[in-house]
DNA sequence: TAGCGTGGAGAACGCCCGTTCCCGTCGACG
DNA sequence: CGTCGACGGGAACGGGCGTTCTCCACGCTA
């Protein structure tokens, strides 16, 4: 095969890592899987990332620009400002629905290797506290009371992890249905 | 050491098994280190269970009783059929705060191990399907509509994992007001 | 008291995995 | 056209782990 340059080979990887941590977690998979899938010798992938533990790191920093991108096109496409807040769960929805979806990937890294790997749990942390981050501006763009932000965020994390979990979209419902509550309710 | 009989054995082994399980993940926790911590030869840890997947079941098995066990005399204490599910939240503060805490194991092990072996698989989908069907029996007691135990269960979902990774007891507070203002709006 | 079996302690085995190293080949440059 | 360097392919190494096996001390029985 014809030399990758840089940007190609590091996309490639970081491709085929994500599809497979995220489909069977991060011990599961090895580093020879990986270079399989993405066809790059293992000499360029220690090039790109010089231990397992760096590359986990970028798989998930780069999901989480996408992941929450993805989120935010989706609310973008709304005007009204408590419709917005709705549109999160909507998207949720979306999310669920995808094949292969197999809950959050920062829950389930931070569950096998949160307390074993301060790379992993800084990403789970950073990308939780980015998206109640997000909410809570959504939050104070429609003006309502700040309080309101963390329990959103409640109700998307539990959706996440039951609709990871129990393998159902059903959650995304039952927590819109929850949040036009809380609305409301302020 | 003087012989143990099998059931003290067989306790010994889940509390160590159970304790280094939850603090540092499945597959982070080698055989070796568990039948330290249990005092056990290796002869008997794999007498009691021939593979570590029937350990890790049996581990997430005996947890689920007593998780469940806990949670249900803390509402126990309280008679107010509204009450009883708010009670529900205020456990969850005070597991929180208990010192090791690290998030949901069912939760944790899924993400670790779901895609991987059925059996953890199993035994999550099992306890989150048994507290969801706890809820829903306090949700009825009170006379409130069904559709409210879901919904209160993502607030629960949510509010653990939200405290097991940002290390924080403050989800449980949040979720609490959450449901209150749930349960007055039904 | 001699033989036998049970159970404790830990060494040993085989496999897997993260990481490194070697070799053949192909293109660039003089 | 010859030489050198770089890159792809994959073998090799070292360590860790799940699982099995060996050895030895102790207690029971005839």
């Amino acid at each position: 095969m014809a030399p990758l340059d840089t940007a190609t080979a590091r996309t490639r990887l970081l491709d085929a890592a994500e599809e497979l941590f995220y489909a069977r977690g991060i011990q599961s998979v090895g580093m020879d899987e990986i270079r399989t899938g993405a066809g790059l010798p293992l000499k360029r992938v220690y090039a790109l990332y010089p231990a397992k533990e760096q590359l986990v790191e970028a798989y998930l920093q780069r999901r989480d620009v996408r992941w929450r991108a993805r989120l935010a096109a989706a609310v973008e496409e709304v005007a009204d400002p408590r419709e917005r807040i709705l549109a999160v769960f909507d998207w949720l929805g979306t999310w669920f629905r995808e094949p292969g979806f197999r809950g959050c990937a920062w829950i389930n890294g931070f569950g096998e290797l949160g307390a074993v790997s301060d790379a992993v749990g800084r990403q789970a942390r950073a990308h939780k506290r980015a998206f109640a981050g997000y909410v809570a501006g959504l939050v104070g763009d429609a003006g309502l009371p700040a309080g309101l932000g963390p329990q959103l965020v409640l109700l998307a994390e539990g959706a996440m992890v039951t609709a990871g979990i129990l393998g159902t979209d059903a959650p995304a419902a039952e927590a819109r249905a929850a949040a036009e509550v809380l609305l409301r309710g302020s």
